[in-house]
Order: structure tokens, then C-alpha cells, then sequence
DNA sequence: ATTTTTATATCACTAGCTTATGAACCGGCG
DNA sequence: CGCCGGTTCATAAGCTAGTGATATAAAAAT
């Protein structure tokens, strides 16, 4: 039964690919500032375990972000080598907006769904919720 | 509504993007294999468009499966211009072990998911299944 | 006071993409 | 037939975002 439903995902996952604009955030510069909005600044070394990659990959992602205004790097006060990225207003905006074409993108087609299944796929959400927050915990 | 949807996505993007082992294939590589493992050899012009990149890096691409043996370059008869691109038995292996590393993952997850939770998933599959054809249609 | 560990940065390298361009082949038309 | 515009694929050069190895500096441990 798992294997059909990973089959089932395996599509839908380059369903949401495609439907991802490729616009100027990379998949892990998504997520890290969707991370950051969702729950507040982090240390460096808190983000790339949960992101997946490589601590020098994370130092370069920070200092991108950084260097368009959508994070900032802070230190913390109680350990000096610590250094604290914190998702800015202009960040926020681009999760927002990168949200927004995404939600375009798939309003158009969920609208060319039969009704049954756009209600089965709203009555997944939840569980599909947990299920990311299963994952979440377990990877930090 | 479907900005919830939208959300809902996003956050499973990201835990199908965890799950899914960083090994050896690409996103994109991964994406073509299993495209000609459903629906059979293909011409190199019929695949840059779907997979959403570029023709050079669709020939790149083409050139590294066939290094690995994971596919491999024909001719067509009637065309002495086109490429015709087939998976071989070691590509549907290469498919197959990836599948069954992502479900032994979800596996483990699904598990620790409420009984009612698992049901919603399993009832949404054919819709998300449906949803995956559409946009296949729409971006060839 | 050393030593060890932890947090971040830097370096050199690679994979996989991009655009621009080139080369081979097709179909049609004078 | 022979040329010509349009396809199809390959090549070249350059970019982005990743990697592992290693350096540096602060904290913690001995």
C-alpha cells in the first residue's frame, strides 16, 4: 500500500516542481526563509541540519540572502561565535509573493478538477500537514 | 481556499524534498528516467519541454544517463536529425531503487500517522494522481 | 592554562543549469 | 536537381549552488 502512495507522491512531487516558479529563489533558499518566517531567527548551525545540506553551503546561502536584503545576520550576545539570521521585511515579501504564484498557478488547474477530488485533496491537508511536521521534528 | 491548498503544498514539498535519498540522480535526471519508464522512448526535442529545462542541458543530460548506462541513444529511420532516447534495465533498476528508498522513508513516517490520517491520504491519491496528468497534458 | 569542542568562514572543486552559436538534416519550391 | 528556411541536436563559455577539507575564533572541559 506505501509503495502506491509513494508512487502517487513521486508524481505529485514534479506536479508541485513544475508548478514552482523558477523565479529567483532556489529550493533551499525557499525554504530556509520560509523556515525563518515561520519560526523566528535562527543560529546558523540550526539550519542546515533541517535544510539538508552542508554547514558552508548554509554560510553561503546567509550571505546571499543577506546580500539581497532578505535576511540579516545578528550575533548572540551570550556566545560570540554564534551568528543569528533573521528573515527582514523584504524576505517575507518575496515568500509571500513566491506563495502567490505558486496559489496562481494552482488555482488553475485544481479548477479543471472534478469537485470530488478537490474535496478529497482539501480533506488530505491536514493529515498531510502533520505529516510535515512529523518530519520536521525528526530531522532538527 | 486554495491559498490553504497552496500552504498545505508547500509544506509537503518540503518533506517530499527530505525524503527523497540525495543520491545519485537529480531531480531532473530522476524525472526523465521515470518518464520513459511510463510512456517509452522518447526524442530529445519531446523531453527538454516537459522536464522544464533548456535543450543543451536536456543533451547533457542524455550524455550522463548514457555514460552511467542508465539509458541510451537511438536514431529514427525517418528522421536523421532526431535522437531517440530509451531507458535500458539498469535505468529501471536505478528508478525502482529510488522508489523504494522514498517508501521505506514514508513508510516509517506513515506510521507514526493517526489511522484517519493515512485514510485521507490514501482517498486523495487518485485525485492528486488526476492533478499530475493535467499538468503533464498542459506543459508538452 | 592548556586542550578539546563547537560555530562559522574560506578555499578549491564539481554538477548541472543557462544563453549563444554551430552543424547536420528535413521539406518545399524554383 | 540544387538551394533555403526551419528543425534538431551538439558544443562552448559562464554562472549558481552545492561539496569536502581546512582555518579561525570563541566556548567548554580538563
Amino acid at each position: 500500500m506505501d509503495v502506491a502512495i509513494a508512487g502517487g507522491f513521486e508524481r505529485f512531487y514534479e506536479v508541485l516542481r513544475r508548478l514552482t516558479p523558477r523565479s529567483e529563489l532556489s529550493l533551499t533558499a525557499a525554504s530556509t526563509l520560509r523556515r525563518l518566517e515561520r519560526s523566528g531567527p535562527h543560529r546558523l548551525c540550526e539550519l542546515h541540519v533541517p535544510e539538508g545540506v552542508s554547514q558552508p553551503a548554509m554560510t553561503q546561502l546567509v550571505t546571499r540572502l543577506e546580500k539581497e536584503g532578505l535576511a540579516s545576520r545578528g550575533s548572540d550576545p551570550d556566545d560570540g561565535r554564534a551568528v543569528v539570521v533573521t528573515i527582514t521585511e523584504a524576505g517575507r515579501e518575496a515568500v509571500a509573493k513566491r506563495r502567490e504564484g505558486r496559489t496562481r498557478a494552482l488555482s488553475a488547474l485544481l479548477e479543471q478538477l472534478p469537485a470530488e477530488d478537490h474535496a478529497a485533496i482539501v480533506a488530505a491537508l491536514p493529515a498531510l500537514e502533520r505529516l510535515g511536521e512529523l518530519i520536521t521534528e525528526q530531522s532538527i
